[in-house]
DNA sequence: CCTTTGCGTTAGAGCGCTCCAATAGTTACG
DNA sequence: CGTAACTATTGGAGCGCTCTAACGCAAAGG
C-alpha cells in the first residue's frame, strides 16, 4: 500500500539497495546488465526517491528557499524567474513562500525554510525587520532582492533609486519640463529613497522639488492629483512612485477633462505590464528584474561555494522606458 | 559548527532526546520543570527541528504542493490565497511551485512535489495533459483548479464557463445589443468552453454567433478588432477571451478613433486587477479565486480523512462585474 | 510493610536513504 | 599458478527524528 522504498525494488530486481542507491544517482561503476535491472523494478514499481531520507542521509538539501513579498505583484514575479532560472543551472530547487504581504507571515515563512533546511535563503521585497533578516542571516545565507535600501550585514541586490529618480527627472527636464511633482509613496518601503532621489535630481537642475503624500496602490492617487487640479496649482509633469499609482494618476486627470501627455506629462516607476498595456503607455523606470534574480543566486553560491563571508552590495542601474505618457510641455 | 540536534539539546537540558521530542510536539505529560529546562536549552542553542527526519519518522510530511500555471498571472494568485488560508487553518504546509506556462517544467515540478512526499497536490490551472494528470493522482491526491474543464478521474473545481458567458452575453442584450461579436483565446485550454458558451447564449437568443480567432495576451487583440474596422463590420459589442485581450481592444478601438461604450461595448473575462484600474474600468466576468482555492482543499481533505474515492467535481457560479466598458448601443 | 496504580521519563528500534569499508569476482602479470 | 590490481557489489552504520514499550518512582490502597 504504502510508496516502494529503494528496499522493495532491491529486491525485485535481485541486487542491493546500495546498488539501487548508486543507480538512482547513476554512478558510473554500476555494470549495465544491473542498472538495467534495477531501472526496470524502479519503473515497475513506480519508485521515487524520497527527498527526506535523502537530505538527512547526505546532509544537504540542495534547496533554496525563497520568499516573496506578495504573490498577486506581478514585479516580484519576474525576479522569481530569474532566481529560478540561475537555482536550475545549478542543480538547485527552489521552494517559494508567499510572504502575503504582511511581516509576521514571513517570519513563519523564514522558519519553515529553516526547518526544511535550505541551504539559503533568498527574501524578495521582505517586510520583516533588519533584525530578523540578520538574525536569519547568521544560520543560513541569506540575500535580500530590490526593498530599494540595503540591510546591515546581509547580502543585497537593489536598483539604486537615486539613479533611477534621476532618470525620471531628467527625462522630463531635457522635455523643457520645469515644474515637476512627486507623489510619493507613502509608508511603503521604497517610498524614502524615491523621494530623496527626486529631490537631488529637482535641486541639481536648479529646480524647486514639490512633494505630495500618496502611496502605492491606484486609489492613492485620487487624493492628492484631486488637490492640485483643485488648487489649481498642477505642474506640466508629475512623477509617481509606482506604475499603479501613475495608473490612478491618469485616470483622475482624465475624468478632470485633462489630456496625458499634452496638458500634464506623467513618469511611473517599475515598468511592470500595466505601463506597456498600450491604453496605458506609461513612461516608466525599468528594473532589470530578471538580472536582479540572477545575481541573487551568484552571491548566494559565492558564501556557498568560494566561503565569502563579508556581505555583498550589488545595485544595479535601472533604465529608462519611454512611452506616450509624456512629452514637452505645452506652450504658455 | 552544524545545526544543533535534539540530542544536543537533551544533553544541554540533562533530559533524554525522547523528551526533547515530546517538549517539542508539546505534549501534556511533561513536568513543567523540564519543559522550562528544555525550552531554554533550545532557545540557547537555537534549536530548530529538522522537517526531513521528523517526515521520516513520522511517515507523513503534512505537506501540500500547489502547481501554478504562471507566477505573473494574478489571476492565479488569488487562488492560491485562497488555498494557503485554508491549509493552514488545518495545519497543514503549503509548497508552491511555479509551472512558468510549460507543460514540461509542470511535469518536474509534479516529479519534484512527489519526491518531496507531499500529501496531495494542488495544480492550479495546469498545461499538463490529461494522462499526466490522472497519473499523478494514482500516486497521491490531486485536484485541479480552474481550467475551465473537467479533467477524467481527478478532482477539479471550476467556475461553469457557460454561465459566465451567458451572464456577459445576457448583460449585453439587455441593454440593447444585438451584433456581439466573440474574440476567442486562440490555443489557451479555456476557449472552447467560453465560445462554445457564448455560441449557446447567442443561438438561444435567436442571435447569430460571430467568432473571430483571438488569443490570451493583449498584443492578440490587434489584428482581430483591425480587421473588423477596416471591413467595416464592427459589431455593436464585442465580447473577449480575458481581460488582457480586451485591454488590447480596447487600445486598438480607441486609436481607431472609436470611444467605448459611446460606439463599442466591451467585456472581458476573468476580473482581474487590470479590468478594475478606474482607467479601463471593464465590464467582466468575475470567479470566486478565493473560493475555489478553499475548496480544492475540502476536497482533498475529503480524501485524506473522509476516505472519498470517486471524483468530486465543484463547479461553481462566476458572476458579472458590471464596469463602464458597457451602455445600450447608439441609436442607428 | 508490601503491592498496586499512575505518572514522568527513557532506551531502542526504525523511517529511507547515502557512503565508507569490506568483499567477491575478474583480469593481468611475473 | 599464485598474487597483485582492479572492478562491481554489498553490509552496516548513521543522518535526526518519533513512537512504543518498558522502567523507576511516588502516592495510594490493602
Amino acid at each position: 500500500m504504502s510508496r516502494p522504498t529503494m528496499e522493495t525494488v532491491a529486491e525485485r530486481a535481485g541486487v542491493s539497495r546500495a546498488l539501487v542507491s548508486l543507480v538512482m544517482n547513476n554512478s558510473p561503476k554500476v555494470s549495465d546488465t544491473k542498472r538495467q535491472a534495477v531501472l526496470e523494478a524502479a519503473a515497475e514499481l513506480g519508485y521515487r526517491p524520497n527527498l527526506h531520507a535523502r537530505s538527512l542521509a547526505q546532509q544537504r538539501t540542495k534547496t533554496l528557499g525563497m520568499i516573496i513579498n506578495d504573490i498577486h505583484n506581478p514585479f516580484f514575479a519576474e525576479v522569481v524567474y530569474g532566481v529560478e532560472a540561475a537555482a536550475e543551472a545549478h542543480g538547485l530547487e527552489v521552494l517559494i513562500l508567499n510572504g502575503g504581504r504582511d511581516a509576521e507571515r514571513e517570519r513563519r515563512a523564514v522558519e519553515t525554510h529553516l526547518q526544511f533546511q535550505v541551504e539559503a535563503l533568498v527574501l524578495v521585497g521582505p517586510k520583516l525587520s533588519d533584525e530578523d533578516i540578520l538574525r536569519a542571516s547568521y544560520v543560513v545565507p541569506t540575500v535580500v532582492v530590490g526593498a530599494g535600501r540595503t540591510h546591515p550585514g546581509v547580502d543585497t541586490v537593489t536598483t539604486d533609486d537615486h539613479v533611477g529618480t534621476a532618470l525620471a527627472i531628467d527625462h522630463l527636464i531635457a522635455l523643457g519640463h520645469r515644474d515637476i511633482v512627486h507623489i510619493d509613496g507613502g509608508s511603503n518601503i521604497s517610498s524614502r529613497p524615491r523621494s530623496r532621489g527626486y529631490e537631488k535630481a529637482m535641486r541639481s537642475a536648479g529646480l524647486e522639488p514639490r512633494i505630495l503624500h500618496g502611496g502605492d496602490d491606484e486609489l492613492d492617487a485620487a487624493a492628492p492629483v484631486g488637490a492640485l487640479i483643485e488648487s489649481d496649482t498642477l505642474p506640466t509633469a508629475l512623477f509617481t512612485f509606482n506604475d499603479l499609482l501613475a495608473a490612478g494618476t491618469l485616470s483622475t486627470l482624465e475624468s478632470a477633462g485633462l489630456r496625458v501627455p499634452d496638458d500634464v506629462s506623467v513618469v511611473g516607476y517599475d515598468n511592470t505590464f500595466i505601463a506597456a498595456l498600450t491604453h496605458i503607455s506609461l513612461t516608466t523606470v525599468n528594473q532589470p528584474r530578471h538580472q536582479m534574480g540572477e545575481l541573487a543566486i551568484r552571491t548566494i553560491l559565492e558564501r556557498i561555494e568560494d566561503g565569502r563571508t563579508e556581505p555583498a552590495r550589488i545595485d544595479l542601474s535601472p533604465t529608462l522606458a519611454v512611452r506616450n505618457s509624456t512629452a514637452p510641455p505645452r506652450e504658455p
